[in-house]
DNA sequence: TCAATAATTCGATTATTCTGGAAATATGGA
DNA sequence: TCCATATTTCCAGAATAATCGAATTATTGA
């Protein structure tokens, strides 16, 4: 992942009303929830709800799908996904018994397991 | 973890010269780096630096010490294992198969771990 | 085609964040 | 004590984000 995607991913949950969103979503599972539920839910005006879910599908965490004259949103997965990795992976880079989130629970931490002495690098 | 605790994280993630700054101490591990030198190594003007610094150190992302007339920052470990398995939690909320990032099998993290099925919320 | 519904884009306004120079604070060493 | 170094705080100004009403676009059903 990209630095830049990164940010855009942080900016996107750096929200109080976008991280709303993205826990409705999360909690509304692959079903997703229309835009005018969530403004209903969450007290905003729509437009103010159309410039937040904007942002977090700019920023791949989240996707959209028209349901009759509905807007249905839902987690974008693969986008979520990417960015725990990422993450995870900035947080062990190097110091991996640091965070002790090296890694997968189904991916048996080969790489973190045996991390050879990191060269310590001095710059 | 709060939700203004986690917005703050994400905020403090989200700009580029921030996420530089994480990334930089991530790579210093636990011996961390002066304010002084990573301002040059960035190309920031110092009270810039200054200014992000404390924003991730708000967050509780980072941690100064003083060392004689520098002041050294370090990565916060806790906290920075904190916004991973928020995270990764709100991530696995009610659908632990949807992003397979449940968390780790080895680590504290029972809540998570037992995720006795979720009560479906339908809101 | 026309009215109703659902959502988005546009616009102006307000609030917040970012930047770096200048001043202030803290430390160490002559 | 006095000066140099390291960093932070203070202060503008510039840039960006957030809000919501009004106008626009898209869809459905009569």
């Amino acid at each position: 992942m990209e630095i830049k995607t990164a940010v855009d991913c942080f900016s996107a949950l750096a929200h109080p009303h976008r991280l709303a969103v993205f826990r409705l979503l999360m909690r509304a599972g692959p079903e997703g929830m229309s835009a005018g539920e969530m403004a209903v839910e969450l007290g905003l005006a729509p437009s103010s709800l159309s410039f937040h879910t904007r942002w977090l599908a700019d920023a791949g965490l989240i996707a959209s799908r028209r349901d009759g004259r509905r807007i249905i949103y839902a987690v974008d997965v693969e986008g979520t996904r990417s960015v725990i990795r990422f993450l995870s992976e900035e947080c062990c880079a190097g110091h991996p018994e640091l965070c002790g989130f090296a890694g997968r629970a189904d991916v048996p931490n080969a790489e973190t397991a045996g991390h050879p002495d990191q060269p310590e690098r001095s710059n």
